[in-house]
Order: C-alpha cells, then sequence, then structure tokens
DNA sequence: AACTTTTTTTAGTTTCGGCTAAACCTTGTA
DNA sequence: TACAAGGTTTAGCCGAAACTAAAAAAAGTT
C-alpha cells in the first residue's frame, strides 16, 4: 500500500494516540494532534478506510488494522532513526530534532534506511529514549515507570519522556536531567506529590509531581 | 521569497539550462529536464516570473534574476552535501545518489545543513567533482576540460563528468575510472577521435570520443 | 422523553501542480 | 509574402489536502 505524505502522518498520529489510550481515536483527537480541522479529518479518515489501512466507522471513531500498524510503525522507524543521527552526529538537542525529523521521515529509499541505521550502529532507542521498531515492525520496549511512582531510596535510569514539548525538554536540560542520567529519589512529599531526587550522585533535584510524572525511568 | 517544493526544482532546472548554454531558456527545454509537459510548464514560469526569481517573457523564455540565481544555488548547495553525505557516510555509489538526494535537498532547515556542512568537513565538491556553493551561493569552480581535449601524453585528475546518468555511472565504475583518479593520454587515434588513457599509472583504458568528452579532468 | 450541547459529517471552495485539447504566436520555407 | 510546422500559451479539468458553513448524529441533561 502506498501512502502519500499527508496520509503517513495521519495514520502515524492514529497509531499513536491508539498507544496512548488503548481505546479507538476520536475525530477530535486526530484533529487536535494535527492541528487540522476535524472536517479535514473526516475526509482523510475516509480515504485511510478505503485504503484498509484503518477500521472507520462513522461517528465512532477508528481502529488501525494490523497493516496500517505495519505502516504506522515503518514511519516511526525513519523518523527515530534521524533523531539519533541528528543528536549522535550532528550535535542537534534534544529539543531540535523532531520538526527536522519529520521532515527527514518522509524521504522514500529503502536503501537510505538500511544505511542509515547501519550507520548510527542499529541503535535500539531514540535520543527521547523510545525504542526504535526493526525492519518488520517489532519493538522491544523496557519496561519503563514514572518517577513519581518510585519510593524513596530507590533508584533507577531515566529512559524516557512523555512530553516531549520542546519547552519540557529545554527544562530538563537546564536542570541537568538527561537521557541516561542515573538516578535516586531522596525524598517525597506526601503532600503534594513533589520528589526531591539524586542526579548521578551529586546533584540534587527537587521536581512538581507534574514533572515527575512526565519522566519515565528504567530499574 | 518562499518557493514550493516543485517550484524549487523548477528554478533548478531553469538555473541548470541557463549554465549550460549561457542562452535563454525555453519551455520546452524545462519541460524536457523536468518531464513535466510544456503547458504545466508555462504556468509554472508565469508563477515564478510573479515571484520575481524569473524574467519571463511570453513565447521568448526565460533568464534567472539574481534572487533566483542565490535560490537555486541553495537548493544546490544542498543536493550536493547530502550527495556526500550518502557516499561518504553511508556508502552509497556514484549512481546511487540523485534520487535521494533529490528528495532530501527540499528538507527546511537552515540549521541541518550548517550542521551537515561540519560534519562532512566543509567539503568543496560533491562525489561527481561538481563544486558545493557556500552559504552566499559562491562557487570556486576549478578549470577543467573533458579528456578528449587533452594532447598525448599530457597527464590530468578526473574531476566531473558531464552526463551523469546512473548508466553512464556504473559504466565508469565498471572500467575502473572514478572522481581522482589520475590519468595519462597515451594516444589518440585520429580518425575517430577514441583516445587510450593510463589510469594511475597502472591500468590502461581505452574509449571512444564519446565517453571522453564526458570525463572532465583538471590539470 | 425531550431538548440542548457537542461531535462529526457533508457540501461546497480554494490552492497547488499536474493533465489534454485547442488556440495562438514565431519561424522557416516556398 | 503567404503558409506550414513547430513551439507556446490559454482554457478547462482533475486529484490532493486544506478550509468554512451548515446539516446530522450522538451524548448529556433536565
Amino acid at each position: 500500500m502506498i501512502l502519500t505524505y499527508a496520509e503517513e502522518n495521519y495514520l502515524k498520529a492514529i497509531f499513536q494516540l491508539s498507544e496512548e489510550g488503548k481505546k479507538g481515536v476520536s475525530t477530535n483527537d486526530v484533529s487536535g494532534e494535527m492541528k487540522t480541522k476535524p472536517a479535514s479529518v473526516s475526509d482523510m479518515l475516509r480515504k485511510l478506510g478505503e485504503k484498509g489501512v484503518i477500521e472507520y466507522r462513522k461517528y465512532y471513531g477508528v481502529h488501525i488494522t494490523e497493516e496500517g500498524k505495519k505502516l504506522a510503525l515503518q514511519t516511526i522507524r525513519k523518523h527515530r532513526l534521524w533523531e539519533v543521527f541528528l543528536v549522535e552526529k550532528l550535535k542537534f538537542s534534544w529539543d531540535e530534532v523532531d520538526e527536522v525529523a519529520h521532515e527527514l521521515e518522509h524521504v522514500k529509499s529503502r536503501l537510505l534506511i538500511q544505511r542509515l541505521d547501519e550507520y548510527l550502529g542499529y541503535p535500539k532507542f531514540d535520543p527521547h529514549g523510545d525504542p526504535i521498531p526493526d525492519e518488520y515492525g517489532d519493538v522491544r520496549a523496557r519496561p519503563r515507570l514514572p518517577i513519581n511512582e518510585l519510593q524513596v531510596n530507590e533508584t533507577g535510569q531515566i529512559v524516557a519522556v512523555k512530553d516531549s514539548s520542546a519547552a519540557f525538554l529545554r527544562y530538563l536540560d537546564k536542570v541537568g536531567a538527561y537521557i541516561g542520567a542515573r538516578i535516586k529519589i531522596l525524598e517525597k512529599v506526601e503532600f503534594d506529590g513533589s520528589v526531591e531526587i539524586l542526579v548521578d550522585n551529586k546533584k540534587s533535584l527537587f521536581m512538581s509531581k507534574e514533572v515527575a510524572a512526565n519522566i519515565l525511568v528504567m530499574q
């Protein structure tokens, strides 16, 4: 199945939304994600339905099909490989990569992606800690949980963030948290859920529950 | 001036055609280069004219303006930097890069190109030996001439090819000629203009005038 | 159950970049 | 100079992907 540039973007958004909630995805959900009007989304859903990459029941949202999942994962794979390239080779920072990777992910060349993967040393995770699907769409996710679910004295390694908005990433950079940092919970404030953590055994850092819930660690 | 993807392609083609002949470029010329119908070209020329990147006089072809030249050179710069990346880092061969670079060249990010340039070590020439314009569109071309204009016993270094079709590049690869190879003219056949050359002081190679005229050397 | 609000779809436009068919210039030749 | 041939433009159409406005369906509320 060959998708246009726009269709590819919609499908990726639908896939990601359906991963979040494990439920059907509504027209409005997609509209919000894609920053297009609901009317435009309806049209696109009809088209994607006709192409068989989603199941579309009018007024009841969509479910992605197996074929659609495969295709979306291909796009995600490309996106994340380019992110690794931008950060590791071209010295982009976390918060600069998404926009550029979003354009690069649509370049159509199987060979290009194979060679890029090889060149980068077959990375398994992107700079935000998200797993990179293999050529066949298989993903090996690591078990991860948000910092606010750790107990005092528990340790972990930061592997991903939920909210990867540029603003949040810049904040993390500023306070010295980064993917790969080893942390330990020093204290949890019952009242508001805020936590104090130790980063890399040297720097202590205080964060609100909201921030803590956005940072995922692997133990 | 912001150009669409298609406009960028047309402008680049017009620039390259006008470099070849040093004359005005006709609608049919562009049509041939872009593989679109002349009617579509007329339309596009009108639009590019309105945007001020070319001077368009109906029925008399186009001349590129200074602004247009700048923009076209930006695109060419991106294309050639990506070609270097594909060949040097991802181990693509000459004849595979053009199509992929053609897609990559449209990715819009000033930072990306700056960083790529830096990462590649500020290359001055692409894998076909064509010069890479700098950020401001300045090109330092080297004086070069086709092999068939060399005399017997003259030497040179292959720096570029005129016809960079995949077929021709594969042919060169096969016979062992490559960008950077040092050559010496062993013999010229008056009758048909064919030549025999020595490659890298070890391999003798016989080529027709047509082939010789397509290979450019620097002395 | 009826009505209001929200969500979603349909219908009709717009812009972009292609196309064909037909009209229109320019040019070369008799 | 007249006219044929070839190159170029215009007019009109199409598909993609966005939009707005209005209609329709679903969900929530009294």
